[in-house]
DNA sequence: GTCTATAAATCGATAGAC
DNA sequence: GTCTATCGATTTATAGAC
């Protein structure tokens, strides 16, 4: 992991943010030093100044790009044409793209406190894009009688948190595949929202 | 806030626990100083050390005491005849109980890392057993036919990250009252383990 | 672009007076 | 039981050499 003094730059910015991310999710934001951050990519603590103005930005950079990303996958995947099928595609696509981005949605959920005001409400006005996604699907299934679903809002935050929840307890190496998992939480999705 | 220099202590010990958990809340494990908590009791940060032997302590007393209390709290609850009954009930408590102790739980879920490995498995266990309560509401609908729920231990993960997502967004002050959040929750909840 | 060195502040924890 | 004072370590961030 450590280089040889003085040797130059290829690729520092990306790995800084590579070891940010695994390093803020192991740790947490607060208990991770730059230093730390330094010696996970093999550089010296200074030399992270030339990519981030401070710890501050690292995190909030970070956030933006998880939140602004998921938001644009969604919206870049295929729209099925009933509310049940967006509804299932939703629920497969949320486990399947928080599973692979495991760090990213761990800080994106655990250091909302450790932003500033500023950095806060933005990422707040991403998630809530987000959730807007699905409280469409709800409110367009119970429009046209697909769903039983007597507030939209409250229907899509519970079903994301317990969508979300997947990722504290599924591992690759467990009992079952991803599949399967997305199967059992689809079928209690749509139990939940029917009449 | 700040108190007469060198007055004599009342119940310092309890204010030291309950500043810490209003802090560690706030602002997470890791962000809040001795000196912080001390600050916000009244007094210095010498006097904190005749209550806790260290900072470690102090949190690691927080979690197994909210969730020691969180499962006498259900042990204690009445148990209705049938498993629907039981798991409305459980729905219910869940929600209520949680509500009213948002600090406590919003640090038994966030700070499990700033855990030493010999308290978290103390914790683990204690958030284990609590979930094993609501999979076995949900083995025995299985069994007798009430529920139709192909993996007990799955779907008890997910009914909890649900019940628990209440308290990321609920207010007193908001646009309903707890009562009624109760009501949707437990509907999604019957209708997602129900055939 | 990375290094070394350092500034200035803060951290957890302890010692000893009262 | 609480205070003041302090130790030693660590923090973020910057300055300047190369």
């Amino acid at each position: 992991m450590a280089r040889t003094s003085g040797s130059h730059s290829e690729i520092t910015g990306p790995r800084i943010l590579e070891a940010a991310l695994k390093l803020f999710a192991e740790s947490g934001y607060a208990a991770v030093s730059m230093r730390k951050i330094a010696s996970e990519v093999g550089v010296q603590v200074g030399a992270l100044y030339n990519y981030t103005p401070d710890k501050q930005s690292l995190l909030f950079g970070l956030m933006r790009d998880h939140m602004e990303k998921l938001v644009a996958a969604w919206d870049q995947e295929t729209r099925p044409d009933t509310p049940m099928a967006r509804l299932e595609h939703f629920a497969r696509f949320h486990v399947g793209y928080h599973h692979v981005r495991r760090d990213a949605v761990f800080i994106a959920y655990m250091e909302l406190r450790n932003l500033t005001p500023e950095n806060f409400a933005v990422i707040e006005g991403l998630r809530s894009t987000y959730e807007g996604k699905l409280e469409d699907i709800l409110e367009e299934g119970a429009r046209n009688g697909s769903f039983s679903v007597p507030d939209a809002k409250i229907a899509s935050m519970a079903l994301i948190a317990m969508l979300t929840g997947v990722n504290t307890w599924f591992r690759e190496t467990g009992r079952l595949p991803l599949e399967e998992v997305q199967d059992i939480y689809w079928e209690m999705t749509r139990k939940a929202v029917t009449a």
